[in-house]
DNA sequence: TGTCAAAGGTGTAAAATTACACCCTCCGAT
DNA sequence: ATCGGAGGGTGTAATTTTACACCTTTGACA
C-alpha cells in the first residue's frame, strides 16, 4: 500500500559508471536450468548472487518439513542478510525457471559500501524493504486457513505475469511447503476453486476466472 | 550456532566521541510503563527508537488475528526496518515491563551513515542480524505443534534470564498470539508440562523443572 | 515402445486444533 | 463490601488439517 518501490536494480544504479565497472569487471555471469541448485546451505559467503532473470526458491532443506523460505524474482540479491550478518549460507537457493546470475565480488562490494554513502543508504533502504516484505509474507501467511493461503499464494504469482493465465513453476508439494500446509490439502482446496469456477487448472498452468472471489479467499479465508 | 553476535549497542559503538556526541545531543530519553504504547502503527517516522533495557512486543494489531510479530529485549532498535523502507511504522510496539528508550534523530542518524562507512556497515551487518533472527524464529515456530511452539517460547525466555525461574510479561492470550495458536492450546500445553513436571507455573512465574525434556519438545514437537 | 518413478488426484480415518460453554479468582472502582 | 471485568483454567463438541491408502497420468529413458 503505502510501500516505496525499491529492488536490487535501484540500488546498483545508484553506483557511478567507474564505480559500477569497478563492480563488473571483478564479477561473472553463470546461467542456472529450472531445478538447479544456486547455493547449498553451509556453503561460505564469497560472491553476492545478483539474480538478473527467473525465479528462485529459498529453502531450509532440514528435518522435518523442508519449508521454503521464500521466492525471488528478478532483481533482487540471493540471501542478501547472510552475507553481512554469517559467514555461511544460512539456507539453500534453488533455480525454479531459468535463472541469469550475476556473480559479484563481496570485496568490491563492500568496499563500494563504505566509500559511498548514497550506495549504503540505497542498499539499507533495499535490505529494509525486502525484509519488510518478507516479514509481510509471512504475517499474512500465518494468519489464515489452508484455502485462503493456497489462494494467496495463487494472486502473489499473478501480480509477476501480465496475464490470468500462467504457470506456476513448482509441485504441489511444493506449493505445500511453501504456505505450509500439506499436499492432499493444496490438492483438495485447488479442487474446489475449481468446481466453484475461481480458477480452472491443469498441471502447472493456471487461469483466475474469478480474481475478485479469489482475493476474497486470500484475504478473509 | 555459527551466528556472529551483534546488536544495536555495537553499532553504535563504532562512533567516534564526537559523531556519538552530536547523535545524543539531538535525542531524548523517554520511560514507559509496562503496557503503555511506544508506536502506534500508522504514524510517521520521525525518530529512531533505540530500547535501553525492557521488553518491548511488536504486533500489527489488525484483523483478524492480532498476531504479535516479535518481541524485542535490551540493545535493540525498535522497528529499525521500517525507517528506511516506509515512511510509516507498519506496527505498534508496546512495553511489556518497564523500558527506557532513547529517541535518536533520524536525520542526524542518516547523515552519520553516509559519512561514516565503518558505522554504515556496522549497520548493515546489525539489520542483517536481526532479521536473520526473526527469520529464523518465525520458521522454527511454523514448524512446530502446539506443545513444541509453547515449550520454544518457553527457553527463549529463560535465555534472558540467569535462573530457571522468571516471569514472563504476557498473558496467555498474548502468547497464544506469539506462538500462534489459540488462548485454549496454550493452557492445555501448560497444563500437560505441569502434570508431566516439566515446569511449575503460577500466573506469570514460571520455573523450568525438567530443562533437557522441556527443550527436546521445543526442538522436535 | 514399455517401464518406472514422480507427480496429480481423491476418499476416508485419525489427529490436532479451535470454539464454546462455563467455572473460579483476583483486583480495581463505585 | 460488592460489583464487574479480565485473566486463568478445563471439559466437550465441532472443525480443520493431516495421514494413509490407493489410483491415474505423465514424461524420461532404456
Amino acid at each position: 500500500m503505502e510501500q516505496i518501490h525499491d529492488s536490487g536494480k535501484n540500488c546498483l544504479s545508484i553506483l557511478s559508471t567507474k564505480e559500477y565497472n569497478e563492480l563488473y569487471s571483478n564479477s561473472n555471469s553463470l546461467n542456472f536450468e529450472a531445478g538447479e541448485l544456486i547455493v547449498k546451505k553451509g556453503s561460505p559467503v564469497n560472491n553476492i548472487y545478483f539474480l538478473k532473470s527467473g525465479i528462485v526458491e529459498l529453502s531450509l532443506d532440514q528435518a522435518p518439513k523442508n519449508q521454503i523460505l521464500s521466492l525471488l524474482f528478478n532483481g533482487e540479491f540471493i540471501g542478501i542478510n547472510c552475507v553481512f550478518s554469517t559467514a555461511q549460507y544460512r539456507f539453500s537457493a534453488r533455480a525454479l525457471t531459468k535463472c541469469s546470475i550475476e556473480l559479484l565480488d563481496k570485496e568490491t562490494f563492500t568496499k563500494l559500501l563504505k566509500e559511498n554513502g548514497a550506495f549504503s543508504m540505497a542498499f539499507i533502504q533495499y535490505i529494509s524493504w525486502v525484509n519488510e516484505g518478507f516479514l509481510n509474507w509471512q504475517m499474512k501467511l500465518k494468519e489464515k486457513n489452508s484455502a485462503g493461503a493456497l489462494a494467496f499464494l495463487i494472486c502473489e504469482f499473478q501480480k509477476n505475469f501480465d496475464s490470468n493465465s500462467f504457470e506456476i513453476p513448482l509441485t504441489r508439494q511444493e506449493i505445500a511447503r511453501i504456505i505450509g500446509f500439506s499436499k492432499e490439502s493444496v490438492l483438495k482446496n485447488l479442487a474446489d476453486f475449481r468446481k466453484e469456477g475461481l480458477v480452472d487448472s491443469n498441471g502447472k498452468s493456471i487461469t483466475i476466472i474469478d480474481a475478485s472471489r479469489l482475493e476474497e479467499i486470500a484475504k478473509y479465508g
